[in-house]
RNA sequence: GCGGUCGUGGCGAAGUGGUUAACGCAUCGGUUUGUGGAUCCGACAUUCGGGGGUUCAAUUCCCCUCGACCGCCCCA
């Protein structure tokens, strides 16, 4: 069939919108706690963003990008992660210019073009924030804190914060050649992967699952950063401490887009398979100004809701329930079908979730629908109602019924709520 | 991009080279001419992801394709 969705993308029906529903509200309300102000960038953007944000030698360029020409002629990409846009837009609309800091969180979909697994996808969505115009160390913290709080407060178990210095990049430049170095005796021993990594993105060895017994003795980052690095770290982790966040020292950290500087981190949690990351992000000093905006830095993450959610899942862990149907109304006859038309419009407009049969259906097969719907109320009008100018009002719960005014239905029913 | 498993009604799931494709759940109707969550009875796939091939005959065998799930790379 060709009319089905795309390869990687999912429809949230009712049922599970409602999760993430629940998601963005608590996203929102961090965030309005934090002082972060929702921002909404295009999905798409010059493919230039991308390239030149992300990092021309990172997987995401390399090979992930959705990326198209439009009838113009321009190249365009759908955004595979979210930094690169805001920092786009916080240069072109000249944010900078702002006395205070520049706090922005954005909800919404990615894309990148990979084979989807468990826990990846071709279209999935960031939670994420982004914190302009202060090096200060304490906002790294807040940043790494306000993603924390966030799992917490949804009642995820076990998530791990990982946090480690990526330095400056005359300090990762310095260390690329020293662990080329330092693998190069061995380079051809190392896996398939581990050869194009040595060119590539060396750092990337340390990571290597199969070549683990080769990286003993590496060079350390953390061993090689100045001091204002590591006074930078160290004043992180102080602060971390300070606010309770546990965290784990991963100097092995290595995230894959290239605009980091100092703090890198990421959440993990067990339960999606293969994949154990949920989140990350890290501090970004040049990116503002290699998109012509002033030497402005800037901190940031991204959580995966897809992830969230299949943790949550996994971790058994409740999400609210939406709210149930007030009342479902059953008409008999058609005088009092014609009355429930008006009726259950009268109850919408003054605030009642109400709803009724379409389909003709017999009294039975409609109190089974209203059970099913997990109605509150099922209110029954028949004739002899209708004569007195009454509905009969049946709790489903107990099973109690009674008469009410037809005009008072509304007010008896909000009243009861 | 590469590798593995899989694709039967709304859902779950059996099945076989051959005249009517089990069963369970859900749904609808009846048992109960105005009362749900129980019982019983009945109805419900010209069709087995799509295309092509082999065959007298294919849902069952072969090829291609699309998709799902899982894994590698990498990440959310």
């Amino acid at each position: 069939m060709s009319l089905q969705k795309p390869k990687g993308t999912s429809d949230l029906l009712p049922g599970t919108v409602e999760k993430w529903q629940y998601l963005e509200a608590q996203a929102r309300d961090l965030c309005r706690r934090f002082h972060y102000k929702e921002v909404r960038t295009p999905i798409f953007e010059h493919t230039e963003v991308f390239a030149r944000g992300v990092g021309e030698t990172t997987d995401i360029v390399q090979k992930e990008m959705y990326t198209f020409n439009d009838k113009g002629d321009r190249s365009i990409t759908l955004r595979p992660e979210g930094t690169a846009g805001v920092v786009r837009a916080f240069v072109e609309n000249k944010l900078y210019g702002e006395p205070d800091l520049t706090k922005l969180y954005y909800i919404g979909p990615m894309f990148r073009y990979e084979q989807p697994q468990a826990g990846r996808q071709r279209q999935f969505h960031q939670f994420g924030i982004e914190a302009f115009g202060a090096v200060d160390p304490s906002l790294d913290a807040e940043v790494v804190a306000l993603g924390y709080t966030f799992y917490k407060e949804l009642g995820l178990k076990d998530v791990t914060v990982e946090i480690n210095s990526v330095g400056t990049p005359a300090i990762r430049e310095a260390f690329r050649s020293k662990l080329q170095a330092f693998f190069a005796p061995v380079k051809d021993q190392l896996c398939k992967d581990c050869q194009t990594r040595f060119d590539r993105n060396p750092m990337r060895l340390l990571d290597c699952k199969v070549d683990q017994k080769f990286c003993e003795g590496a060079p350390e980052l953390l061993e090689d950063l100045d001091e204002e690095c590591r006074t930078h770290f160290d004043a992180v982790l102080g602060y971390l401490e300070a606010m309770k966040i546990p965290y784990r020292i991963n100097p092995r950290l290595v995230r894959g887009l290239d605009y980091y500087t100092h703090t890198a981190f990421e959440y993990k949690a067990a339960g999606i398979g293969a994949i154990d990351t949920i989140g990350g992000g890290g501090r970004y000093n040049g990116l503002v100004s290699q998109f012509g905006g002033p030497d402005q830095s800037g901190v940031g993450l991204g959580l995966g809701l897809e992830r969230i959610l299949i943790v949550l899942e996994a971790q058994g862990v409740d999400i609210p329930a939406p709210k149930p149907l007030d009342v479902y109304l059953i008409g008999l006859g058609e005088a009092a079908e014609k009355e429930i038309t008006r009726l259950v419009h009268e109850l919408r407009v003054k605030g009642v979730m109400a709803e009724k049969d379409y389909q003709g259906r017999k009294m039975k097969a409609q109190m089974k629908s209203a059970d099913r719907t997990n109605a509150t109320y099922v209110a029954i009008l028949g004739d002899d109602e209708l004569a007195r100018g009454e509905i009969t009002v049946k709790a489903m719960a107990t099973g109690d019924q009674q008469a009410v005014a037809l005009t008072e239905l509304a007010d008896w029913i909000l009243k009861t709520k």
